[in-house]
Order: C-alpha cells, then sequence, then structure tokens
DNA sequence: GGCAACCTGTAAAGATCGTTTCAGAGTAAC
DNA sequence: GTTACTCTGAAACGATCTTTACAGGTTGCC
C-alpha cells in the first residue's frame, strides 16, 4: 500500500546531505514528528540545541521556501492524521458520470454525519431517549420554516410508538393554547437551527418557565435556545449549497425513534398491531412486499 | 477506559456558556481538531470568520491565560496523540459510551446511503434535476404516510428556489382538484417506501394518463408507481429497526435542491433574496452567525 | 421607549517571530 | 603555517503575531 510523501520521508532520504548541526535538528525533529515542527522557529531551535538559521537552512535544504511554508506543510500533513472518519463514505466507482458538484456534496454530508455522531455525547442521546419513552411525559415538537419537516418526521413515528405527542402548528398565534397544557412532567422537543427564529426562543422561554424539560435540535453553533435546554443536540448542516442540510439532525432522530421503540417494545408492538389492524380494514395499502 | 481530559471536552463542556461568535470559532477548531488551533491566532481566527481578540477571550473562558498557553496546550495534546500507535486510533473510540444500537443503527445507515448513492444513475440524476429546474413545468409533490415528511422536505425548499411547486394534501379526497390542472407539461414527485400506497398508485396512473412526467422515490424493492414513473431513484431503507429508513431519500432530495438552484442560479438568487427582505421586515428571525 | 449590560470588531501597542547578514570557528589541503 | 572552504550562531531587521484599549452595536429589562 501506498502511503503519500510526507516531510518525514524527506528527511530520512536526505541525512547523507545534512550537516552535524541539521543532524541534531533532523532528530528532534523526527523524534516528536510532525508536533515538533509546528512550534515557532525559535523554540524549535532551542530544543534541538540549534540556532534558528540553522533550522531555515534545513528547510530550504529540503526544498521549501522558508520555515513558514515548511511548518505550513506539516500542518496540513498533521491535520489529514486526524481526519479519519470513523464512517467512511466507500470509493467512488471509476468512469460514473456524477458531477463534481454530486459528489461533493455528498462528502459533505457523510463528514456532517460522522462529526455529528462524534461530538454527540451518549449520554445525551440517553437521556433524551429515556425522557421521549417516558409516557407520563406528553411530548410535544415543533419545528421552524426549514426544520418542520424534521419536526414532523419525529411526531409521525413517536405517534406510532407512544401516546401523548404532539405536534405544535406552524402559526405562533395558537402557541399560547398548547402552553396551558404544558407543565413540569412535560417535554418540548425544539428543531431550531440558523436563522434561529424568535418566537420560537419566546416559547422555549415560556415553556421552561412552566417547569418542562426542553430538548434542543440545533446546528453546530448552537441555537440561543440553547440557555433553556435541558439536552442539546448539535448536528453539522454545511453543505456546498445555499441551504443548511438537515441529515445529520434526521439520523438522529431515526436513531431515537429505534431507541425509544426498543426501549418500550411491548406497549410499542401492541401500538403497532392495533394499527396495523386498522389500515387492514381500510384496504388503502398493499401488502407488505 | 477514560480518555484523558483535553481541551476539546474543554471547548464541549462551555458550549453552553459561549456567545455567538465565540461558537463560530469552536466549531472552526472542532471542525479540523486540533490542527486548527496549531495555527497563528490571526489566521484562526480568520478560518473562522471572528476577530482575534474573540479567540482571546475563548481561550481566556476555557481557563488559560491567553492564546499562547492555549496552543501550548494543544500542541502537547497532539504530540501525546501523535506517540500513540496507529492502531490505538480506532474509528469508534472504545471509550464512547455509545450503546452497541446505536453504533449498528449508524453503520446500517451509512450503509444505505453509500448503497444508495452507488446504485444511483448519475443520468437519472441529471434528468430528474433538468426536469426540476424548468420553471415551464409545474411541480407537484406527493408523500405517504411514512413519506409525507421528505415531500414536505423537497417542497419547502423547492418552493424558495423556483415558483410553480404544490405540494399536494395528504386527504386523497381532494387529489382529483390537483389532477384537473395537470397536462404533458406537468411533473409529479412521488415518494412511496413499502407498505406501498394504493391511493397513490391510482393518482400516478391516472396522473400518466394525463400525460405528465412521474419522478418516483421508492425503496429498494420499488413501488408499484415504477410502472408509471419516468425515473425512479432507489433509496436503501433497512436499518435495524422495526421502521424504515429514510435518510437516504432526503440525500438525494438535498442533493437535488442544491443542483436545481446552481442550474437556476441567478433567477433563484433574485427569488431569494426578496425573500430575505420580507422576513427581514418581519422581526421573527435573528442574524445569521 | 430608554437604559444598562453584554457582545464584538477596529486599531494600536508591545512582544515575538522568521529571515538575513556577517563574523568567527573549525577543517582540510598544500 | 597559510589559505580556502564550510559550518554555525549572534545580532539586527522588518514582518507578523498576541494582547490590550476602546467604541459601536445589539439585546434584554423595566
Amino acid at each position: 500500500m501506498k502511503r503519500p510523501r510526507i516531510v518525514k520521508d524527506l528527511i530520512l532520504e536526505n541525512t547523507g546531505a545534512l550537516t552535524p548541526a541539521e543532524r541534531l535538528l533532523a532528530d528532534a525533529l523526527l523524534s516528536d514528528y510532525p508536533v515538533a515542527g509546528l512550534q515557532s522557529i525559535t523554540r524549535l531551535a532551542e530544543a534541538a540545541g540549534v540556532s534558528t538559521p540553522t533550522v531555515v537552512r534545513l528547510a530550504r535544504k529540503l526544498g521549501f521556501e522558508g520555515f513558514s511554508e515548511f511548518q505550513d506543510t506539516l500542518r496540513e500533513e498533521a491535520s489529514a492524521q486526524f481526519k479519519q472518519p470513523m464512517l467512511k463514505r466507500e470509493r467512488w466507482p471509476e468512469n460514473r458520470g456524477d458531477s463534481p458538484a454530486f459528489r461533493d456534496f455528498a462528502e459533505a454530508a457523510f463528514n456532517n454525519l460522522n462529526r455529528t455522531i462524534e461530538r454527540l455525547d451518549p449520554a445525551t442521546f440517553d437521556d433524551i431517549a429515556a425522557l421521549l419513552s417516558d409516557t407520563a411525559r406528553p411530548v410535544y415538537l415543533i419545528g421552524g420554516r426549514i426544520t418542520r419537516s424534521n419536526a414532523d418526521y419525529l411526531f409521525n413515528h413517536l405517534q406510532i410508538v407512544r401516546p401523548n405527542v404532539t405536534l405544535l402548528s406552524q402559526s405562533s398565534n395558537v402557541w399560547p393554547q398548547y402552553l396551558l397544557d404544558m407543565d413540569e412532567r412535560s417535554v418540548l422537543v425544539v428543531f431550531d437551527i440558523r436563522r434561529y427564529e424568535r418566537d420560537m426562543a419566546t416559547l422555549a422561554a415560556l415553556t421552561k418557565e412552566r417547569g418542562a424539560r426542553i430538548v434542543l435540535f440545533t446546528d453546530q453553533w448552537g441555537s440561543p435556545i440553547g440557555k433553556h435546554a435541558d439536552h442539546v443536540v448539535n448536528a453539522m448542516v454545511e453543505v456546498p449549497s445555499s441551504w443548511d442540510s438537515t441529515l445529520a439532525i434526521n439520523l438522529i432522530a431515526e436513531a431515537l425513534i429505534a431507541e425509544v421503540q426498543t426501549r418500550r417494545w411491548d406497549e410499542a408492538r401492541e401500538r403497532i398491531e392495533q394499527l396495523e389492524d386498522l389500515f387492514q380494514s381500510t384496504r388503502t395499502f398493499r401488502r407488505l412486499p
């Protein structure tokens, strides 16, 4: 397997052509590679026991413009090393006519999902699953202009798995009516990504005052609702588009649905069976494949 | 096994206490951790889109004397990481308390996305994008019981990018009214995954009779509507859950939105700007981060 | 609607850095 | 012993960086 040629190789290949002081420096670099090279030139020189011009000279000898360029290269290498995702996009098949735009979009989406999972605290996921599994707690959901579909998706599935789930209307003027019913047992699930919506922040504040728990799905920067929320899920949303991607939010939502269903399996199965019967009688649906 | 507390944890723990600009910065740091923090403060600030004092302030907020000390800590961490053998840096870090169920779910979801992209013919994607970009063609969208959120999502974005987009109501008894307006220029986008819905099949047949184009988003097995559809996207939907995952459908939908927007960029931008102004006048939204 | 508190960037100061210059030390050849 | 050459670091330089001070802008509260 081919490893990309990195600065380390450059140094090793040129050991023969190095002067004594340069070798001291090369040794210092390799013994704490690549981080040693990411300090200031002064500190690196001191650590290696040489002078700063020696450092510049070595950088030049390796083919760089100066120490700065040498360091930039090192930094890029380090960055690439750290960026190994846990779940990978498979290799793109050769000779596919995919537009580069599509590829970029897919890559970005995979990245977002990875980083979202990475950033998600397992305890947070557990806590949210526990809240949503507790049927003694009525659940209310609300989404914003863009995220209303996400709210709807979670609502749609939660409603099948458990009772007492309500999707709040889009129009804020009817929210007070829902607020009336919320108390410290209630759970409000809010979806709010950038272009954070004032109305929802107000709703969250009022909900909190009534003692309800708040679960927030937001972007990497975080909606101001975070101040009131008990549990926050930060999803990465940036893609090469004018719009944000809510794919990562959906992933977590779907995983939550699966988890909640598992936790209350017996009750859920009964509900689902009843639902099956109801659909059966309406003949609206075709048989399962 | 406990992982030593590192700066990353410090940032994550304090996200709640961060100001908007600081969050931008935190995101930049986390998105290329830890190497992003090893640049000069100027470059880091630029990359994050904030000013240098903001960087200093964040470093202080995290408990460091200043940026330099912050960076030194980061460098030590990076050095320690690199000194560990490669094998130790596992994909799914052992120390994460994720439930195995969550891990399985995530892996299945990634698999679905990979296989969906693999199976998607680039020409199909192109054709659909072309259809949706053509404003001479009115677009109608309809989703099923589960996929209605996906239809809504696509509708929501398409409506911003172009005129003449309609989301059909859930209740089939009003569909005939929409049918009246459909002709050979029209495009019907149908979302139908298993437990394929009879009513939608009927709707698709009737639509086809009127000469309209039909785009179908379905699962790996294929809805019977495929018979009438001009373009079919097969998304993999199986996950370890009683429910199907529509994540792959969403990925393609999002990519389509981006593509359509690119194709009619000039017109789309104008629409978006107008929309911005409209939102500006209602003070419902907060400033962009 | 007005006031206080907070947030954030501009600009300037002072520190550090990267680079260059230059002179001295070392070495090999004759 | 002299000469020519290479190697090396001290010192000085502008450039860049980190930090600080300050002021404009926004938000939240009464």
